[in-house]
DNA sequence: GCGGATTCGTTGAACATTCAAGGATGGGGT
DNA sequence: ACCCCATCCTTGAATGTTCAACGAATCCGC
């Protein structure tokens, strides 16, 4: 699969500044809004980010599996982290009538409570981190670089890995 | 400091649409790099960049708060980090001559070897993950929007804080 | 020089994530 | 019915990160 002993294309000097400026920025700012909801909410980004899934969701629950692939995490970590959310009395499980193995993760009202006190504060962050300091332009141009990436990342989304296809 | 009570300028459909690919891209990416580099290098994303970091600088050595800072992370985690690359032989620690308190962090051959030889994979995904899916223009765009993220979030760079100014 | 504030780097405990393994159920073919 | 394999979710251990506290050395104003 991955050619060895070939050299590879380095990044160019543009390259290289833009690389260093992704990684900064986002470790930068993902570091933020850590301190920023552990401090106001006392959870990290990506629990809160759970939450917030699970308030959308149809009856505020959603299967495990299906939590983890919107949320871009491993079920491994997705259990951990529903088991700390659910210590903290902000989520519960149920079993999943349909299929026996499955489980619901369920936003509870202290949950809820929790999201709608730290919503604003957190929208606020982004904004002034992010959105506040972009033109429209920029706005636009970083939605649709994201979704390149992330598509191109995606272990191959609905309609790929047709078999006929291979 | 946080005005409360006041409703936030909640994000449109738009603006929600491009923060969701920004999570979702800058953790798909994170985590492919790491497994990547994991699998090759045997260590994380940020010890890599680390090492990096030591590669270029001068006797590829470099104090701990500057190592730190360059790496934007904090002090403490640079110095489990430098204890666990330590460990491997990668890096060794060794006082500063003229500042008692100080430790330089210094590449080993061992960890310069362990460069040499992931670097070529490292940046062969980074490009095919990024930039061989962007455009010119594109990669010109993104370079400017992390640097301004990055800049907003800087604590403070070099020029500001300036008592006068307050 | 003195003394207080600051900086340097580390430490340990609590918390979070990854990885490999495993138990249970479900689905499909025969 | 049965078997095999896939899927669902969890678990424990190893690893990585955060946070608060700390000792040592340096800096700064007097």
């Amino acid at each position: 699969m991955t050619t060895h002993n070939e050299e590879p294309r380095w990044l160019n000097d543009e390259e290289q500044r833009t690389w260093r400026a992704y990684l900064h920025a986002t470790m930068l700012l993902e570091d933020h809004l850590d301190r920023q909801l552990q401090r106001d909410a006392k959870m990290p980004h990506v629990y809160y980010g759970l939450l917030v899934q699970l308030a959308q969701a149809p009856r505020r629950r959603m299967r495990m599996t299906e939590l983890a692939r919107h949320a871009k995490i491993t079920r491994s970590r997705l259990s951990h982290a529903i088991a700390r959310l659910e210590k903290h009395g902000w989520v519960r499980r149920e079993d999943c009538p349909s299929d026996k193995r499955g489980q619901n993760a369920i936003l509870t009202d202290e949950g809820y409570e929790v999201l709608e006190q730290s919503a604003p504060g957190h929208v606020t962050a982004v904004r002034q981190a992010l959105f506040d300091r972009l033109s429209q332009e920029q706005q636009k141009s970083l939605g649709e670089i994201m979704r390149i990436i992330a598509e191109g990342l995606q272990p191959n989304e609905a309609g790929a890995d047709l078999p006929w296809l291979r």
